[in-house]
RNA sequence: UGCCCGAUAGUAUAACGGUAGUACAGCAGAUUUUGGUUCUGCUUGUCCAGGUUCGAAUCCUGGUCGGGCAACCA
């Protein structure tokens, strides 16, 4: 491994490196532990890019472990999801482990310390137990049952084991001090009896280790050497290393960063859940949702997310990350593979008056400006044509570069046109826009020696196809939903979808296929949905492009 | 008011006792057959008060502010 070349880009890679150069360890294993209860989102992909990054940075391994300790909220379904959107991360583990692997290791383990005097059956209730914790002021009292013999909980262990109690009569404790000034180590639970079938081990047992006493002890099992996870488990720090100690295992360690936040979303699962439920969205994978599947759906690609979470960098402090940020990177990684097309999302007619009635010329034109391999493709032409209804404006203000009566602009990749003319309907819209073209003018070959400021979009109104598009926008109006008084759905953004159910394309677009990406020219990036046909296609538009036009109309109004 | 984290431009992140840098966002301009891309320039920052030091964003002390901890959740 050639040390030399690499460089720490945050301070858990440097903890790696200085463990690696003292000897600490001799290779770095990481893991990522999710609790198959629910989908993946961004965070967690903070967190993967993090554990495997390390991994193949030091040429180490990265195992994938779900934390399935409480079989009330977990089931394989969501192991499988967890495990797809791991692998379209670009990710691949080493192992794939569950902590239900080590039930019986970790009952061995229990009973170690049942044996040194370090843990203890405690028949209190629930509610008891909460009572005599104390809070974070005062101290905690000690259990009546705190004192039994080793012989005693040692049976009643095996008891618990073997079903003799029902749900919440008794539950294993450690003996640390109640008194201690972190709550944590005020005796905490380490199993509890819960009568419930298992995603795994079905029916084989009734009682379940507590996350801090299965979390680190699979740690130390598989002989991770770089434990990382969320500030939240910081005050967790001292009974994973008790544990660890008492049980004289592998001494796995922890070290926490801060989870992400992102603007103009929320990520709690429970946030997230509640969106779906009371139906905001139309589920975990809805093109607006901050999840893996919902990224995926709406077009992100995962280089684009790995990119942003290296961006984002890695930090103790709390952060919230703006979501242009993500943006920034999506735009930037599709500038480079998305081929052009022509679509227009709001059509009015064009006539090149002009041009003859029966003809169709096939014009070449880019795939890629930025991809000079990505070749081009032939596009019709012809005397009826539809454009952007924002494209022609009767009165328009200055600098407007487009269409208007007396003004030219080119058609992208074929003629410079002139507007002579337009009709409007009884409601004022315009429905016909006339125009001619130049003919000395055509894309490549243009002898006409006009000089025009703009440039639009447009595809032939007999070669056509209809297609559906849903604008999308970001979930909220609001940069921290979290963060405002009320409930959070209250800042919903009213426009975070709008569909356009007959958008106008390019026939080349025929061919595209569900997860496809695209430019559409001067709209923005769009992705087929997987809710397209072959005769109805669907695009999610993933971003808009980048709109100085757009920036300069709202500073104007 | 116990314990634990943390505090650098609008948002993130670097500087590891020696010139406060980078990205995104914002602003201005150049280029452009996408008002895209690209390129150039600009604005904006060390929470406060003491101390140590030739020298402090960095070390120490005390504040202030923000976050976490009292699930048989993870």
């Amino acid at each position: 491994m050639p040390m030399e070349e690499v460089k720490a880009s945050n301070f858990i890679e440097e903890i790696v490196e200085e463990d690696l150069r003292t000897g600490r360890c001799q290779s770095v294993l990481t893991r990522f532990p999710p609790e198959p209860n629910g989908y993946l989102h961004i965070g967690h992909a903070k967190s993967i890019v993090l554990n495997f990054g390390i991994a193949q940075k030091y040429g180490g391994e990265t195992n994938l472990r779900f934390d399935d300790t409480n079989p009330e909220t977990e089931e394989t379904e969501y192991v499988e999801a967890i495990k797809e959107d791991i692998r379209w991360l670009g990710f691949q583990w080493a192992r794939e482990r569950y902590a239900s692997d080590y039930f019986e290791q970790l009952y061995e383990f229990a009973v170690k310390l049942i044996r040194k005097g370090l843990a203890y059956v405690d028949d209190s209730s629930s509610e008891e137990i909460a009572r005599m914790k104390g809070t974070p002021t005062e101290p905690g009292i000690e259990s009546p049952y705190r004192n039994r013999s080793v012989e005693e909980n040692l049976r009643l262990f095996q008891e618990m084991r073997e079903g003799k109690y029902r749900d919440g009569e008794k539950v294993l404790r450690a003996k640390i001090d109640m008194s201690s000034p972190n709550m944590h180590m005020r005796d905490p639970i380490m199993y509890r009896i819960k009568h419930a079938r298992h995603h795994r081990t079905g029916d084989k047992w009734c009682i379940y280790p507590m996350y801090d006493f299965a979390h680190g002890q699979s740690d130390s099992i598989e002989r991770i050497t770089h434990s990382i996870c969320t500030l939240e488990f910081v005050d967790h720090r001292p009974l994973y290393n008790w544990f660890i100690e008492k049980l004289e295992i592998f001494p796995s360690r922890q070290y926490e960063f801060a989870r992400l936040n992102l603007t103009y979303t929320v990520m709690s699962k429970r946030k997230l859940l509640q969106l779906v439920q009371k139906g905001y969205v139309s589920g975990w994978d809805d093109p607006r949702m901050p999840t893996i599947r919902g990224l995926r759906r709406r077009g992100y690609t995962p280089e684009s997310i790995q990119d942003f979470c290296e961006r984002i960098g890695v930090q103790k402090r709390e952060n919230i990350i703006d979501v242009s940020l993500l943006e920034f990177c999506i735009r930037e990684h599709l500038n480079k593979i998305a081929q052009r097309v022509m679509v227009v999302l709001d059509p009015v007619k064009l006539v090149l008056t002009n041009y003859p009635g029966a003809q169709v010329e096939w014009l070449p034109t880019e795939n890629n400006p930025e991809d000079p391999t990505a070749g081009t493709r032939e596009v019709p032409f012809t005397r009826e044509l539809w454009i952007e209804r924002e494209d022609f404006m009767e009165n328009p203000p200055k600098k407007y570069f487009r269409l208007a009566p007396g003004m030219s602009v080119r058609l992208k990749s074929a003629y410079i046109i002139t507007c002579t003319g337009f009709e409007k309907n009884d409601q004022g819209e315009i429905t016909t826009i006339y125009a001619e073209y130049i003919p000395q003018s055509r894309s490549g070959h243009d002898e006409s020696a006009m000089k025009v400021k703009g440039t639009i979009h447009w595809v032939s109104a007999t070669h056509a196809i209809p297609v559906e598009v849903r604008l999308y926008d970001r979930l909220f109006a609001v940069e921290n939903p979290d963060e405002q008084p009320g409930e959070f759905t209250d800042y919903i953004n009213p426009n975070s979808l709008q569909i356009v159910s007959r958008a106008l394309a390019e026939p080349s677009l025929a061919k595209a296929r569900p997860e496809d990406r695209f430019q559409f020219l001067r709209k923005g990036y769009f992705c087929v949905d997987p809710d397209s046909t072959a005769d109805h296609l669907v695009f999610n538009r993933t971003v808009t492009l980048k709109d100085t036009w757009a920036k300069e109309m709202k500073k104007q109004s």
